[in-house]
DNA sequence: ATAATATAGTTTCATATGAAACTATTTTCA
DNA sequence: TGAAAATAGTTTCATATGAAACTATATTAT
């Protein structure tokens, strides 16, 4: 057998095809969700969920727990402060950065996201056992990690 | 128990989250190297791939096989065009429409991809049994189709 | 100390994207 | 028929995005 013997590649059985028409369906649901009954963007929505989750962060923080560049973090920054849902406070330690944190109105509106956050999550995984969705989680993680790998080998050599 | 009772959402946790991210990192990795090597986007690969798959294909088959809009299958055309990797052939029975088709250089180009991407494919899925891969693509197949589901349920109630 | 370098975050600029408008046909139905 | 509506695909326009330049501050090395 010549080592093109198959020359066709199905891209709907493709794993990188589907996992980014799965991604993004999801994505798009949620941001549209988000856009309409909170007025909020992914980004603005990702940086309000780590600043509630741990409390004040720099900018680099908030870049680091969401997987956001800094222009993202910069922005989505910017607008949660105009619409009053975060706020600054400056760092004594280092005057290049401050640490933002929730506004009582941005721990509302929180407050209101997550349980439809979660519903939307389980409707996503109703009727799965704790059997599959631990299956689910070990396979998200390691393919994260393979991924991760991969990406930083393609420059590297 | 009070109904909010866990007000906190771990990000990383949620699987919307890890989802975008994974496929983020996995469309970065393959997008360089297309780039790179090929000189082409995810979407033109796309197109090609499609192409090559199914023969000649119109605008329209191409935009729903491969998940993307019409605008952007378009500009993908467009560009394949100009590099001499697809042809447009005119249609006979509809004038607004054409067939596209690989060109010769477009079936050599996609021959050196497959290979590349399937290698990528099983990197990702290294050292995973058949049975592994088997959940694995019952899963995608699985959350696609709710994705799906819960995306029509939103704009619909 | 202080000049050189590094870092945090913002702004700018060039490109990517998608919704809506548009062009050219084809289909419907009065 | 032929006028109205629908459809295929392209172009336009307004917004989103990320790389690079920039500003302000902090760190390092002499």
């Amino acid at each position: 057998m010549s080592p093109d013997a198959n020359p066709i590649l199905r891209l709907q059985g493709f794993l990188p095809y589907r996992l980014s028409i799965l991604s993004n369906r999801v994505s798009g649901t949620i941001a549209r969700m988000y856009a309409r009954d909170f007025g909020l963007t992914i980004w603005q929505w990702r940086v309000l969920a780590v600043v509630a989750e741990h409390g004040a962060l720099r900018a680099s923080d908030i870049a680091e727990r969401t997987a956001m560049d800094k222009v993202a973090v910069s922005r989505a920054v910017a607008r949660l402060i105009e619409k009053g849902h975060v706020k600054r406070l400056a760092s004594a330690r280092d005057g290049r950065s401050s640490q933002v944190t929730l506004t009582r109105k941005g721990r509302k509106v929180y407050d209101r996201i997550v349980p439809r956050a979660r519903a939307y999550e389980e409707q996503l995984l109703e009727g799965f056992s704790e059997g599959q969705r631990a299956v689910l989680d070990d396979l998200m993680s390691t393919l994260l990690a393979r991924a991760r790998q991969l990406d930083d080998k393609l420059d590297g050599k």
